[in-house]
DNA sequence: ATACCGACCTGTCAGC
DNA sequence: TGCTGACAGGTCGGTA
């Protein structure tokens, strides 16, 4: 569910309300939990932490911790396919797959929601970094380089959390019919101005995704509740059989790397 | 080293 | 109405 633009929305809208704040108590709920790490050193890390701040780093939601002995410590979220990190108050009614809930001094509730369980939790005495490279920020020679040898289908590659990460199944779509490229191309096969149109495109759609909140598909929604609506934006993810917004050609779906994939047989090459 | 594929979970929706 | 199977924004580990 939640790519790049989605924990970001999330990130500065935790970031907002809970910067400052310090940890009181922390609930880890039923049994085979998503966490990385043990419960028990997940709410002994916790308690009595203050939040620095919150941010993204990938598809990550990091909470920078200042400990009772002024020890740093990192808090990450991972939210998988269906994962939300919610704040409100203790009387909010409790949803169903609460796994997590934290109670800040404020009198605010953190709460981790995650049906399908694929998110996951962890705490880190290390300043997270995260799996690969900030897609936001880097150049197009850096974009080229990172890009131009793999033989995997591009597509695969935008997906692989290890080369750049932030990138799901929506925004490497939308960013190969924005640069009229081919998801099944092999990624060293692509020409430098298709490179340089690529990472343009990709940076653009994350941009615009941002500002629009993110996509809510079926059930994203930020650290409010809010959906966002950058869906209304998707040129290929979601629209297979209707008309390209360009040449009006039916949009293709196909499956790459295992996953869905859409495109604009005519418009990308 | 690289790349495909099932597994991990639950919910939803289309088709019968 | 109700069952079955396919599919969903992600990642990991095993195998070829």
């Amino acid at each position: 569910m939640p790519e790049l633009p989605e924990v970001e929305t999330i990130a500065n809208g935790l970031n907002r309300r809970v910067a400052g704040d310090v940890i009181e108590s922390v609930w880890v709920g039923a049994k085979p939990e998503p966490l990385k790490s043990p419960a028990g050193l997940i709410a002994s890390t916790l308690e009595g932490s203050r939040i620095e701040r919150v941010q993204r780093v990938g598809k990550h939601i990091v909470f920078s911790l200042t400990g009772k002995q002024m020890q740093p410590a990192d808090f990450i979220v991972h939210l998988g396919m269906t994962g939300r990190m919610l704040v409100g108050s203790p009387e909010d009614e409790m949803m169903p797959h609460t796994h997590f809930t934290a109670k800040l001094v404020s009198g605010k509730e953190l709460r981790f929601v995650d049906p399908r369980r694929f998110g996951r939790l962890e705490v880190r005495d290390s300043r997270f970094a995260g799996p690969g490279t900030e897609p936001t920020n880097i150049s197009a020679e850096a974009f080229a380089e990172l890009f131009h040898r793999s033989k995997a289908p591009i597509k695969a590659a935008l997906l692989n959390q290890k080369i750049l990460h932030g990138i799901g199944n929506i925004y490497a779509d939308e960013s190969l019919i924005r640069a009229g490229v081919r998801p099944r191309r092999r990624a060293n096969t692509l020409t430098r101005s298709e490179l340089n149109k690529l990472h343009a495109s990709l940076q653009k759609v994350l941009q615009e995704a941002i500002r629009a909140g993110g996509s809510s598909v079926s059930d994203y929604v930020d650290a409010v509740g809010e959906k966002g609506f950058f869906q209304l934006r998707h040129r290929a993810y979601g629209r297979e059989g209707k008309p390209c917004l360009k040449c009006k050609t039916p949009i293709k779906k196909i499956v790459v790397g295992g996953r869905g994939t859409h495109y604009c047989p005519s418009c990308q090459k």
